[in-house]
RNA sequence: GCUCCCAUCGUCUAGUGGCCUAGGACACAGCCCUCUCAAGGCUGGUACAGGGGUUCGAAUCCCCUUGGGAGCGCCA
C-alpha cells in the first residue's frame, strides 16, 4: 500500500513551498488509496518551537490536508534511534569518531584552501584504540567507499552518485542525540513509507539515506524531488516576499481550495485545465507529471483563481466565509441586507474575501466620505436636480424592488432629458461613496430605502453648500 | 572549488521526432456588452538560452557552452 509523509521541521510557519510538498504527498496517497502521515522533525532542540508546531498543524488543517497517522514527533522517538545506532555499532556499520569540532573545522578549511570538496577523511573509521581522553565522541556511519548509488527519482529519472563522493556522516552527536539524516531513515523505515516526496534540496542527502537504509536491510522507498518555489520576482522565497505563511493567505482572504488549486498547478498540469476540484485533483494527479524546474509564485494568478472560486461557490457558503472579514471591519450584517444577497452581487467584483468585505461595507454603513475623483465627476451642482427628483420618486414607490427602482431612475432620466448615467452615477456616488457598484437598482434595493433617502439627503445638503 | 539538479511567452504551463508558421491560462492592450465598476465574450502582441551534432525531419534525442539553483554542518 502507498504511504507518504510530510515531514516539516518546526523552525517556522508552514510556508507556501512546504504546503505544496504536503499537497503533492497528500494527493499521491489519496490518489492511490494509500495513507498520509505527518511527522514533525524536531530534533534540532535549539530551533524548534511549539509555536511553529502549532502554525504547521493549523496550516494543514486550514488547507484540509488531513493525515491518517501522526503527528509523530522525532523527539519522542529518541529511544528507538539509540537502539538502531547500537545495532549499527554492533554490526560494525558505524563507529565512534573522536575528532573535535576544531579539528574538523581545520580539516574543512584546509580542503577548501586546496579547492577540493570538504569532507570527513575517515581517520577514525578503523580506529581500534582506546577512547581519546577528554573528547566526547560522535558516531559516524560507515558509508561504502566505492561503487555507486542510484536514485530512481520519480520526477527526475535516475540520478547517479559515486559513493566515493560521500563521506561518513555523523548519525549521533557528542551529546548522544541523533541527527537528521539518520532519524529520517529510521522513521521512513519504521513507518513503512513507500514514497518520499520532498524538496529537491534533499537530492544530495538521498544517497546517504539510501546507504543507511541498505545497511539496515530496509526497503528503499521511491523518491520524488520537487523543485522549489520562487518569489513573485523570480528570486528565492524569503521574508521580503511578505505573505509566505499559508495562514497569512487565510487572513488575507483567500479560500483554501483556491490556494490548493493554485499550488497544484505550480509544477503540475493536466493538459490545458486550470481549475480543479479536490476530487479532480485526486483523480488526475500523477507525481510522474510533475515538472523538474523551479517555478515562480504568481500572486496575480492566485488572485484570479480565488475570484473564480468565489464566483462559483454557492452564495450561502461564500457569505459564511465572508463573515469574519466583515467582523474585522466592525460590521454586523444583521443591521443590513442579507450577506447572501450582497455576495451574489459582489463576488465578481472582488478577488479576496477581505476585498469583498471592504467593497461591501457600504451596504451596512453610510459612506464616511466620497471618493474624491467620483465626487468631482458626478456630485456636481447640476446633479442636484436628478438627485432630488429621484429622491422624490423613491419616497413614493409602493414597493422597494429592483424593477420599480430601475423604472423610477429611467423615468427621472426621461423627464429631465438626461442619459441614464447622468442620474445613476450621482445616485451611486451619493449612496455608495464611489462610482463603482453593482447595478444601481439592486444596489439601492439592498441598501434599503431608509438609508438610500438618508444618503441622498446628505449629498443634496452637501451640494447646496 | 567539488558533486548534484534545472533551462518553452513577463509568469504558470501544453508539447515526449513530423499534427508546431509552438497551444492554453494569468497579466497587458483594444473592441463588444453597459447606468458605473466588475464579470463575460472576441481580438492582439510577446517564448523553444547559445552552439554543435544525430535524423529525410528537432522545442522534443546526444554533447559542449552559458545562465540559474542546491548540497558539501555535531541544521533540517
Amino acid at each position: 500500500m502507498v504511504k507518504t509523509r510530510f515531514a516539516p521541521s518546526p523552525t517556522g510557519f508552514l510556508h507556501i513551498g512546504g504546503a505544496r510538498t504536503a499537497l503533492f504527498s497528500w494527493l499521491h496517497a489519496r490518489r492511490h488509496g494509500g495513507q498520509f502521515v505527518l511527522r514533525i522533525e524536531d530534533t534540532d532542540l535549539e530551533r524548534s518551537t511549539p509555536e511553529a508546531v502549532n502554525a504547521i498543524l493549523e496550516g494543514m488543517s486550514w488547507l484540509g490536508l488531513d493525515y491518517d497517522e501522526g503527528p509523530f514527533y522525532q523527539t519522542q522517538r529518541f529511544d528507538r534511534y539509540r537502539e538502531v545506532i547500537q545495532q549499527l555499532l554492533a554490526e560494525d556499520k558505524a563507529y565512534y569518531c573522536y575528532c573535535t569540532k576544531e579539528e574538523l573545522d581545520a580539516l574543512r578549511a584546509e580542503q577548501m584552501a586546496q579547492k577540493i570538496k570538504p569532507r570527513y577523511d575517515g581517520r577514525y573509521r578503523e580506529y581500534k584504540g582506546a577512547p581519546r581522553e577528554g573528547v566526547e565522541p560522535v558516531i559516524r556511519f560507515k558509508n561504502p567507499l566505492d561503487g555507486i548509488t542510484v536514485i530512481d527519482d520519480l520526477i527526475h529519472g535516475p540520478i547517479t552518485f559515486q559513493n566515493s563522493e560521500l563521506d561518513d556522516l555523523i548519525i549521533a552527536r557528542a551529546d548522544g542525540t541523533p541527527t537528521y539524516n539518520f532519524c529520517v531513515v529510521v522513521d521512513d523505515m519504521d513507518m513503512g513509507i513507500t514514497h518520499v516526496i520532498r524538496g529537491d534540496d534533499h537530492i544530495n542527502n538521498t544517497p546517504r539515506q539510501v546507504n543507511i537504509l541498505e545497511a539496515l536491510g530496509a526497503p528503499v522507498p521511491k523518491y520524488a524531488h520537487v523543485a522549489m518555489i520562487l518569489g513573485d520576482d523570480g528570486q528565492k522565497l524569503s521574508k521580503r516576499h511578505g505573505a509566505v505563511s499559508v495562514l497569512q493567505y487565510r487572513d488575507d482572504g483567500f479560500l483554501p481550495e483556491a490556494v490548493l488549486n493554485y499550488l497544484v498547478r505550480l509544477g503540475w498540469s493536466h493538459g490545458d485545465q486550470e481549475v480543479f476540484s479536490l476530487d479532480e485533483m485526486i483523480r488526475l494527479f500523477d507525481i510522474h507529471d510533475v515538472n523538474k524546474s523551479a517555478s515562480a509564485f504568481n500572486t496575480g494568478k492566485l488572485l484570479w483563481l480565488n475570484q473564480q472560486y468565489m464566483m462559483e461557490m454557492p452564495p450561502e457558503h461564500l457569505a459564511r466565509h465572508l463573515s469574519p472579514h466583515l467582523g474585522a471591519l466592525g460590521i454586523d450584517p444583521s443591521d443590513g441586507p442579507d450577506p447572501v444577497d450582497v455576495v451574489r452581487e459582489m463576488a465578481c467584483r472582488a478577488q479576496t474575501l477581505k476585498e469583498l468585505a471592504e467593497q461591501s461595507a457600504f451596504f451596512y454603513v453610510d459612506p464616511q466620505s466620497y471618493d474624491e475623483k467620483s465626487a468631482k465627476q458626478h456630485l456636481k451642482p447640476e446633479a442636484a436636480t436628478p438627485l432630488a427628483a429621484a429622491r422624490e420618486r423613491f419616497a413614493a414607490l409602493p414597493d422597494w424592488q429592483p424593477e420599480a427602482i430601475h423604472a423610477a431612475v429611467a423615468e427621472v432620466a426621461e423627464a429631465l432629458q438626461l442619459k441614464m448615467g447622468k442620474v445613476a452615477q450621482p445616485l451611486r456616488v451619493a449612496v455608495v461613496g464611489r462610482a463603482a457598484s453593482p447595478g444601481i437598482d439592486v444596489t439601492l434595493q439592498l441598501v434599503g430605502r431608509v438609508a438610500v433617502l438618508r444618503r441622498i439627503d446628505r449629498a443634496l445638503a452637501l451640494l447646496a453648500g
